[in-house]
RNA sequence: GGGCGUAUAGCUCAGCUGGGAGAGCACAUGCCUUACAAGCAUGGGGUCAUCGGUUCGAGCCCGGUUACGCCCACCA
């Protein structure tokens, strides 16, 4: 016979239930158009490193997702796979080849580097997944896919092709964002901004003619060297006489004009502004409008040009302080100003960026950003929490066009050749055998040396995955997805791209709901990162607690979008939690044991006759139907750390504290009838709090659940639906009686313990019950008490509270002298402690309560009498109110009366 | 310069569409009670940041203030 471990010992299991489902196929989703699909396709982790705990977050509310709709009978798709991250792979890579055997990458050359990234992919991508499974991810490995498998790279160069055909995509020399460091164009979004320390250095520009000139701010003097204008706002009185004339540059002495343009503001610095076509965005903007030149002083290095002069071959940096001290000398710099500068960094290595003048693609985005917007707008596409659309919403509403050609080696190459003879550019499919302008041959197209921004690739992601740009029964089915799932950081990355991607190619959003996480933060709340070394390693808290702990512990932390801490000493109380269910499954298990045989510890299907149900029995039943519709609801609502709550509580409290404890007289004792319908209760409802706490812990229920001798495994079961017990009249009455009994058993051990009566000591108590409370059957009074308590409720009492005797007395004429009281609904308990009572703490506590209750009858009498409230309020809460009323007038006569009791003691 | 979030028990945080505040940890007391000391029982502890408004009624809704945090942004 098999039986429990005496300790809850994940790794002992959770490595063997994983391996059991893998091998099982247990999460491969199988097309069936009797089921309805759903589906969620894993943001793909990057292949750069190893899974953080964000990851693990993210994976997890994934998993529990399509655990739940797995086990409510959907064909329950999560797709997985890595994705390439052609920049940071690229770096990181370099890094290592740099380290370890002192090459760069073009001593390499760009195929045999490509082997080495491609062998970095098998590596990294490998250890990726095998955290997955150690986090207990149901994913459907054999969909799994990688951002440049052959299948994306296909989605990739058609998308091109596509938009390139409409005129969505076009090369053009533009302003971009330049990383220096890292050799390569930058999308808007892959600049971070920080705010530095710097200077406004203001600088006076000398009058062609030998007079005064005007003085410019800026924060970046080493770009005075291709400067083309000094621009002034035309309705600036100040400068209207300077407009058409010009100015020379300082030190260099090149002329310059003076122009007017909506550009300056006057509000700002002095009102006029020098124009740097080639290094600033905004005075690109005015350089095009008046065709100005773009001298180029800054190279793709960071270093000066040869328009700088004699500081040809300088760091701009340096350059600026040489150049400063040499203004400074001739007398040109006014005064400088310390400010703060809004200063754009590269997101991956943190240089600064510098806007360079380039031939990049771009993707127009206009035309593609609307119908994002209106899917939002419509509500065909749905942020959880709500308030995220906002920040969906402005990047879509703010956007600019989107470079996407990267200087790099590690991508998706672009489909595009140029013309050796006659320099058409052709954008094809598949590498081209002529020029379809001058009929060239192959051997003089060259291919675009340049790979697409990595998020061109992984906005494709919804739909290339299953399948795309093919018809395949997959995408049919599984298409569009119901639920991404992902952290607010990577919003506009990301989940914009994808939705404009999915709404231009398949005319619908790739999801209907985004349900957004925050960040997971250290212990201070500090961001985890690498630089702080700050981070924690699912992995280390996995072998720590277990996979199922750590899951139980983000998802409990997890409410509505924010950001959580994460404590590793907090993990212990889920692990607890964990090894409590452990426990009472154990106990369960034993108790099924006795003389039956294995096969037959399946009683789950054993009719439960309502008629043998005791009253404890329709009270599990019922609260677990209860808490099950609750939960099914909250997770509908993606309120997943409220399910989690609910769970926990109703396996701890209500089943272990309560449910068993009070069947524990049954199992010991004779009535084997009886004995028989708690073993099948028990079993009945520890199977369906397995089905309710497995998406949240997969391990520990299945392996539990191996053990009830199921005909299928869990993973593959079903959530509980309702019965009806919650609707059963028969069953609510029971639980009232069951919450009376409680109330009864709490308020003895609380007088047990505040009187510091031994433990050990049974003691007997009386009930006074309220007159006529509980009664109206013909029998008198007696019938009535025991209906309130019901049949069972003495052995429950005694047992649970340490009770002797439970004695009846009528009035508090029969009571001995030397009781100490709790005032209940219905009856006040009596329990005699002869030397042990207190009168004057008790006469302390019945004030203390006659005060509350007084407050509170006040209050409730106010609120009732008030004509503002009975109208207005709904009937079910008027009447909730006067419930309150009544039951703490009638403590409040009982607190009374027993103060007049006692008064003399 | 815009936008957003958070302020609730000593700590970390819940609190669903407004109807007198909860959990875990910590703390105190008593228990080796035959599933569990990774446990059981009991208890103490909160003018729900602040000011004002709406309402019969506000932790929750509205406005202001303060503190901390985050995001976006091409201002010399």
């Amino acid at each position: 016979m098999k039986e429990l471990a005496k300790t809850y010992d994940p790794k002992e299991f959770e490595r063997r239930i994983y391996e059991g489902w893998e091998k099982d196929g247990d999460f491969h989703a199988e097309i069936d158009p009797a089921k309805k699909p759903f589906t969620i396709v894993m943001p793909p982790p990057n292949i750069t490193g190893q899974l953080h705990m964000g990851h693990a977050l993210d994976q997890t509310l994934q998993d529990v997702l399509t655990r739940w709709r797995r086990l409510q009978g959907y064909a329950a798709l999560w797709l997985p796979g890595t994705d390439h991250a052609s920049i940071a792979t690229e770096m990181r890579v370099a890094d290592e080849l740099r380290e370890k055997e002192g090459l760069s990458k073009e001593d390499l050359g760009r195929d045999e580097f490509l082997k080495r990234v491609w062998q970095w992919k098998e590596i990294y991508g490998g250890r990726i997944t095998e955290q997955q499974r150690r986090l207990g991810d149901s994913c459907d490995w054999e969909r799994e896919r990688f951002t440049m498998d052959e299948g994306c790279n296909k989605a990739v160069v058609e998308f091109f092709v596509r938009l390139y055909e409409k005129g969505l995509i076009y090369k053009g020399s533009r302003l971009i964002n330049w990383c220096p460091t890292c050799g390569t164009s930058l999308s808007d979004a892959e600049v971070e901004h920080e705010d530095l320390n710097g200077k406004y250095w203001y600088i006076r520009y000398p009058a062609a003619n030998g007079g005064e000139g005007i003085t410019v701010a800026t924060s970046r003097p080493e770009t005075m060297f291709a400067d083309v204008a000094i621009a002034v706002s035309p309705e600036d009185e100040r400068y209207l006489d300077w407009i058409g004339k010009t100015v020379l540059l300082p030190v260099i002495g090149r002329e310059i004009p003076v122009i007017a343009d909506s550009y300056p503001d006057p509000e700002k610095g002095t009102g006029a502004v020098k124009i740097t076509p080639a290094h600033d965005p905004n005075d690109f903007e005015v350089g095009e409008r008046h065709g100005l030149a773009q001298p180029v002083c800054i190279d793709f290095e960071a270093k000066m040009t040869a328009e700088a002069g004699k500081y040809e071959g300088m760091d701009r940096f340096a350059c600026r302080a040489a150049w400063v001290d040499e203004l400074t000398t001739a007398g040109y710099l006014v005064k400088t100003e310390d400010v703060v500068i809004p200063t754009g960094k590269c997101y991956r290595c943190g240089t600064i960026v510098e806007p360079m003048i380039s031939e990049q693609w771009f993707v127009k985005m206009e035309t593609l950003a609307k119908p994002a917007i209106l899917a939002a707008k419509r509500g065909e596409l749905r942020h959880v929490p709500a308030r995220f659309e906002k920040i969906y919403l402005h990047w879509l509403e703010e956007i600019r066009d989107w470079c996407i050609s990267r200087q790099l080696w590690w991508g998706h190459r672009i489909p595009a050749w140029t013309c050796g003879v006659c320099g058409e550019i052709i954008v094809a499919r598949e590498a081209p055998e002529a020029c379809p302008k001058c009929g060239a041959g192959k051997s003089v197209l060259v291919q675009d040396e340049d790979v697409l921004d990595t998020w061109f690739s992984s906005g494709l992601w919804p739909f290339s995955t299953l399948g795309w740009p093919e018809d395949t029964p997959d995408l049919r089915y599984f298409f569009p997805t119901n639920v991404l799932v992902t952290g607010y950081d990577i919003i506009f990355f990301w989940v914009v791209r994808m939705v404009f991607s999915s709404l231009e190619v398949r005319d619908e959003p790739p999801f209907e709901t985004v349900f957004v996480h925050g960040l997971v933060r250290d212990e201070l709340g500090r961001k985890m990162s690498k630089t702080l070394g700050n981070g924690v390693d699912p992995i280390e808290v996995i072998d720590l607690y277990g996979a199922d702990a750590l899951r139980f512990f983000l998802l409990n932390g997890s409410a509505a979008g924010g950001d959580m801490r994460f404590i590793m000493k907090n993990v212990e109380s889920t692990r607890n939690f964990a090894n409590k269910l452990w426990n009472a499954s154990r106990f369960v298990l034993m108790n099924l044991g006795t003389g039956e045989a294995a096969g037959q510890r399946d009683t789950e299907g054993l009719s439960l006759c309502p008629a043998s149900l005791r009253d404890e029995d329709k009270w599990i039943l019922r609260t677990v139907e209860q808490v099950a519709a609750e939960v099914t609801d909250n997770l509908e609502k993606y309120e997943l750390s409220v399910a989690t709550q609910k769970i926990y509580d109703l396996i701890r409290d209500e089943y272990c504290d309560w449910y068993i404890e009070l069947v524990k007289t049954r199992l010991y004792g004779e009535d084997e009838e009886s004995k028989k319908v708690c073993c099948a209760v028990l079993v009945r409802v520890l199977s369906d709090l397995l089905r309710l706490l497995h998406p949240f812990m997969p391990f520990i229920t299945e392996e539990i659940w191996s053990y009830l001798d199921k005909p299928n495994k869990l993973i593959r079961d079903s959530w509980p639906t309702p019965e009806g017990f919650a609707a059963d009249s028969d069953f609510t009455a029971a639980s009232v009686r069951i919450e009376t009994t409680k109330e009864i058993v709490r308020a003895v051990r609380n007088i047990r313990a505040e009187a510091n009566a031994p433990q050990a000591k049974k003691l007997p108590i009386l009930i006074l019950f309220d007159k006529g409370g509980g009664s109206g059957e013909s029998g008198g009074e007696r019938n009535g008490e025991n209906a309130a308590l019901g049949a069972g409720a003495a052995a429950h009492i005694q047992a649970l509270a340490g009770v002797s005797d439970i004695g009846i007395v009528r009035s508090e004429a029969e009571l001995p002298g030397d009781t100490v009281s709790a005032i209940l609904k219905g009856m006040v308990l009596h329990v005699p402690l002869a030397d042990l009572v207190d009168f004057a703490a008790e006469r302390e506590k019945l004030a203390k309560e006659r005060e509350r209750l007084t407050g509170e009858t006040q209050r409730l009498g106010g609120k009732l009498n008030n004509e503002g409230f009975t109208a207005k309020a709904p009937p079910a809460v008027v009447d909730t109110e006067r419930a309150k009323l009544a039951a703490a007038e009638d403590a409040l006569a009982k607190v009374i009366a027993r103060e007049a009791a006692i008064r003399e003691k």
